[in-house]
DNA sequence: CGGTATTTGTCCGTATGTATA
DNA sequence: CTATACATACGGACAAATACC
């Protein structure tokens, strides 16, 4: 009877406080005194709170108000996948076509629209990513960078946010499936592409490029996409 | 030393066992001695994983596996954007940006991609829609499912889902802002028109149809949204 | 219909680890 | 190093909900 309506109270404090992220939030015995309930349930309560980021509760320290990301959404959509992968669905392609369709949908978005700045910055990820690939480093966190970068000139944080949740959860799921990297030229080749087609102010051409990115990715998949693994997983799910 | 450990182990443990949705999981005591937690623990690691939607307890029956849906990022983004909201952040504001992006965005991938049987349906829909606007009743209902049942075409029940998830916090966070509805005659047009321009096959026009019924939504919430512009808060994003 | 067993919900008390002063 | 405040963890107890006989 209370269990849920504790959330709700804790959330409700929150928001007539105008708490902002990183606020300190009351002890747990305020807490226990404010809402009328022992320390287990309001222990229960901010457990809950805190997995999906409106809470943080740090160690020794006390419980303040979470950044409130998107990163309870990439757990779950991780595991989501992974679950369903095992259990023989194609989860994690029709992640993978979530984030094409989303991507390919904004490229006509973003023609023109990108700034200078982050022009250049992109020509410095896609050269750092070509120096990676020839010194055989994985260039995971800057094909990210890429992204996040070239999406940041639609104005819009949120939009950001769930692109970066996007990609964050196809990459945690592939690299604990041990799924293979695909080519880095192929790779690099492709997103200089997709930079060169948005620079020019061409949306068909830098949705092609996108597209064609996102089909690499695919074919890669699909090559290690039915299996069952009696081997064991990585911690990390 | 064991509270993140323990949602890990039993996410392993629904992993390894190949458990579906709805499987049963093992009961409190039986994790109690699987995991060698206390009773406290292990019911803060399922309230944990029950925020994230990955376990269902149902009092007096059981623990079973989860439907794994994304209500609880509706949960979040609903929660975060009225704290935003409340803080004097155009965050619904960009709520709606972020469905008008996605929407517009899938516009040309739906060209010529709608079942016949989908257009009848979405035919039904508007047409209920101007009953309803006719007698006076709220239209919201319809409205999701019109949403809904355009973008099933596209085959890919996650980015459904995705989809209905934005909705959803839109519409919870704009209720619950007590926003006012829009003209129930101009919605239902765009609706109409929307249709005909995706029927039609032309994806330049299907596009110019969401956007326009998007820019309706965002005018009538330019009207109540901004307050108090002065109250900045120091944040980190 | 009632009784009983099972399972989760809530509460209390206590001891331990951690960070700040 | 000591003291204080806080979160972490444990074990036990009873209440509430559900299923089955």
């Amino acid at each position: 009877m209370a269990a849920r309506d504790l959330q709700e109270r804790i959330k409700k404090l929150i928001l007539d406080r105008r708490l902002a992220s990183g606020a300190p939030l009351p002890t747990e015995p305020e807490l226990m005194e404010h809402l009328g309930a022992s320390r287990n349930s309001v222990r229960e309560a901010l457990k809950a709170l805190q997995a999906m980021g409106i809470v943080e509760i740090r160690h020794g320290f006390g419980t303040y108000v979470g950044p409130m990301s998107l990163a309870p959404m990439i757990e779950g959509l991780a595991f989501r996948t992974v679950a369903g992968h095992y259990r023989g669905e194609d989860s994690l392609l029709q992640l993978l076509e979530l984030r094409e369709a989303v991507e390919t949908g904004l490229a006509s978005r973003l023609s023109g629209r990108i700034p200078d700045a982050d022009l250049i910055e992109l020509d410095a990820l896609v050269d750092r990513m070509e120096e990676e690939a020839a010194r055989g480093a994985g260039l995971a966190e800057t094909d990210r960078a890429f992204h996040a970068t070239l999406y940041r000139g639609l104005d819009n944080a949120l939009l950001c946010e769930v692109l970066e949740a996007f990609w964050d959860a196809f990459h945690r799921v592939r690299t604990d499936l041990g799924g293979e990297p695909q080519d880095p030229k192929v790779t690099c080749r492709q997103h200089r592409e997709i930079l060169d087609a948005v620079r020019s102010g061409d949306s068909m051409r830098a949705e092609e490029a996108i597209r064609e990115h996102f089909g690499n990715i695919r074919a890669r998949l699909s090559t290690t996409a039915p299996q069952s693994p009696h081997t064991r997983h990585n911690e990390r799910v």
